[in-house]
DNA sequence: CTGGATCCCAACTGATACTG
DNA sequence: CAGTATCAGTTGGGATCCAG
């Protein structure tokens, strides 16, 4: 007990923890962020309830917290326009565009590859492990 | 319990889900497989203890799961040795090693951005929302 | 020595309701 | 319309024990 208030941070000496791809990976492994950037690369600057219909499957909660992680991270830029019923827009910012690019490669490997992927699996488990 | 059986998956109709990227995401997106990719790219065949003292800050469970995950889509093979001690070695597939180049365009764009993002925390968290 | 099985806790996710 | 707060369900991850 109480051993949880430690929070030790164990040694991890793990070449890749102190890494920039590992932090990189905390990123466009969240489900919701690598949407985002693939529906806001795709369609340009999108207000708050355009995104919401877009990815449809997110709720507010998800989509707000994504956003303002993209944005603490300078992906996305948020403009705020003070009109009657408030206004937001989100872009993606040059950095943001750069890693869509990036994405784009994890697509192409995804779409030539994944077959291989999904007849492995086929086979793994048809060994009946 | 049973609840766990409904596996409701909802009606994600994001353009992405259906996507092998998605998919792939699922993979890679996952802490320890990434860093069993690397570690098996850079280091070649390695045994499972090996590969528990290499990343050392995962636990069995993970790194019994992980290459299970990683066995099942055909990123890496598993053979077993059957000596007195059992050995068993890991080894990254050519598939693996394909994906192992994707990651690495991935840690090309952390290397070069993450500063960027770096910064962009600190100002954003400067900023006191 | 490998790694499967179990228990347990923490974190994340998501639906709903509410506010500016 | 945009976003926050709360609450409940689910999952992930780690330590330990045990089997081959």
């Amino acid at each position: 007990m109480a051993t949880s208030a430690q929070r030790p941070e164990p040694h991890f000496n793990a070449f890749a923890v102190s890494c920039p791809s590992r932090r990189l990976l905390d990123t466009i492994g969240d489900k919701w962020v690598s949407l985002l950037i693939v529906g806001l690369g795709l369609h340009g600057p999108l207000r708050y309830s355009e995104l919401s219909s877009l990815i449809a499957g997110v709720s507010q909660k998800m989509l707000t917290q994504s956003l303002r992680r993209m944005e603490r991270d300078g992906l996305v830029t948020r403009t705020v326009t003070p009109s009657i019923p408030v206004r937001v827009d989100y872009e993606l910012t040059p950095l943001g565009q750069s890693l869509l690019e990036v994405m784009c490669r994890l697509k192409e490997w995804a779409e030539v590859h994944m077959p291989q992927v999904e007849a492995a699996r086929a086979t793994y488990d048809a060994a009946t492990h």
